[in-house]
DNA sequence: TTGTATGCGTTATCAA
DNA sequence: TTGATAACGCATACAA
């Protein structure tokens, strides 16, 4: 290791702000207005030191920033995976909005998993994350006190209820999948089964079972009748949930699935049963992603708009962040995807 | 605003290590190494330290402990777009393994644009990434060099070269594209259509259409024979030029797909346009999706770890960051998935 | 309009 | 084993 000469020259590798201020001939100060508050500094010396900024491609230490400024522009998200496309999708605009709005996205996933949510919500908060993006209403009581006492602008996704104590962006996913419910009882489907991700911490599932339930109840029919199978995210776990659903007896004349993966593992049983889809039994998805319209027969689903709510909701939290306001919460429209998959019980 | 008194009390939202060292009656710098070395403090104190940390509810600030420790337990990924499955899945992955050992994820996205990507890539030394993972070789030099006078430790995936000057993780798009191609050639395929992302500034799409033609050479057919499209990521992209490599004359009987999105547009528009696949035209994509098997029909690929692939990227890179250590670059295996779009050319 | 000086919450060096 | 105390790089209140 060589010796560094008493740093009379900008030795080190990465610049600083004093290093543009001594090539600038001004303080620090100065340099700090320039790029923070351009308009607060004359053209010339601004010109002057803009010039030394890029002579040495200066970059303001962000870690710096934030410490002395007690704002990390930084905006936290946690969702409970990226392998699933719908939050891939929503993030990616999310995150797209964020950029233009000068926010940085710091994502973690909590794998569906209650506890590992209230891990990545802790970390978040411990990094300085402005603000917080969160997927759905359910949450422990200690970690909404958490938020609450941290003072952390939350903003909670792909959920919509009126009478939250939280914002949000989002849709009702009980009437959303209440009016796909009511369509297929329409059919004449009495033999009822649902294939639904885990619901114990999972509101967006129980509200989803929920509208089925709803629906079925106006069609006149014993909810204690309809085979309702829990399962994790997954091919695969969806198939194996519709081989259980086809030992019922009756035999389950539609099968509704709490979203379009879990729909693809049953369209793959029935085929792999040598059932016949829609002819042998009807299969329903939820959530629209981009794939659906190529299973084979085309998934009827309902579509969410997760770019359109990504996006918003970054406009919201930037928003609640830079102006410490409380929003409305949105409610987003979905609509129903009527494909092959569905059609009347077989006779 | 009320007025605080002189702040005997704990009295701030969020508590400091002062605050924490006030209650356990010791000095910041104890508390400091309870959290970091703990070793370096006898058991009693350790146990008074932990205690208050616990009953205030501390955790450090990240931003401070940054700046102080010139260390950000950060690392940053540019990917292209979190919408595409494979990203999405890799970047999963890796995130997961990088919470494992106490480091976070920030991620951007270039949307393919190299100038974005290049931006993206400075705010994240700015946000001070201990490391970096970026997505295949294709790089402008000034980039290299902004890397290599930064002295970040950056990890490339999705491609493999053993000359490469950075160390990557991932497989030669060149050779499982062409090992895929001689499949399709030998089935006897001569009229060849291909469909690939734009390759101008990535090299993953250059190499596997490199793949196609090094593999057309070896049967002695004529590159110029081979038509080759050039679009952006897409399913409706696809489809289009999908069309367009239909209306040529001699029309292809196969078409080499970049990735299987592109395939899924290409499938989409034979099925348009009444075609019969592979009846009428063989169809293959690269990637392998975990939709691809649920394609009508069932898309023949190019299976790629990706999951694997994300968690190795992490390890690698923390380990990268923590010994300012360069690995060798690892080179992972794909596999070729023969499904039913491919068959052999229509008599 | 610009400069001075202080503080942000940690880590780390050096003594004790 | 522990405690003072000086960085770390920047923002900002206050002064000039």
């Amino acid at each position: 290791m060589t010796r560094e000469p008493p740093s009379l020259t900008p030795a080190s590798v990465v610049p600083t702000l004093a290093d543009v201020a001594r090539l600038a001939k001004v303080s620090t100060a100065t340099v700090s207005r320039c790029l923070n508050s351009p308009d607060q500094v004359i053209e010339r010396t601004r010109a002057r030191v803009m010039e030394a900024v890029k002579d040495l491609g200066y970059a303001p230490n962000f870690s710096a920033r934030s410490l002395a400024a007690k704002q990390t522009n930084t905006i936290g998200a946690v969702i409970p995976t990226m392998e699933n496309a719908i939050f891939a999708r929503g993030i990616q605009a999310f995150q797209e909005e964020l950029g233009r709005h000068g926010y940085t996205l710091l994502v973690a996933s909590s794998s569906y998993q209650e506890a590992l949510e209230e891990e990545q919500i802790r970390t978040l908060a411990a990094r300085g994350a402005d603000g917080l993006l969160l997927i759905g209403y359910h949450r422990a009581d200690h970690v909404r006190e958490f938020l609450k006492a941290r003072n952390i602008p939350t903003l909670l996704a792909w959920a919509y209820d009126k009478d939250g104590d939280l914002p949000a962006i989002g849709f009702s996913n009980k009437n959303a999948m209440a009016d796909l419910a009511r369509i297929v009882f329409e059919k004449g489907h009495r033999q009822v089964g649902m294939i639904s991700a885990h619901s114990a911490s999972n509101d967006r599932a129980r509200d989803r079972l929920a509208g089925v339930m709803l629906a079925a109840a106006e069609a006149g029919l014993d909810p204690d009748r309809i085979h309702v199978i829990e399962t994790t995210y997954g091919i695969e776990t969806g198939a194996a949930a519709f081989r259980q659903l086809m030992a019922w007896t009756p035999r389950p004349t539609v099968v509704f699935c709490g979203n379009d993966v879990l729909a693809f593992g049953a369209l793959r049983a029935a085929k792999e049963m040598g059932m016949s889809v829609p002819d042998d039994v009807s299969i329903t998805g939820f959530d629209g992603i981009e794939l659906a319209s190529f299973a084979d027969p085309p998934l009827t689903t309902v579509h969410v708009p997760h770019r359109e709510m990504g996006r918003r909701a970054a406009g919201m939290l930037v928003e609640m962040v830079t102006n410490r306001t409380t929003p409305d919460s949105v409610e987003l429209q979905t609509d129903i995807r009527l494909r092959r998959t569905l059609g009347p019980p077989p006779s």
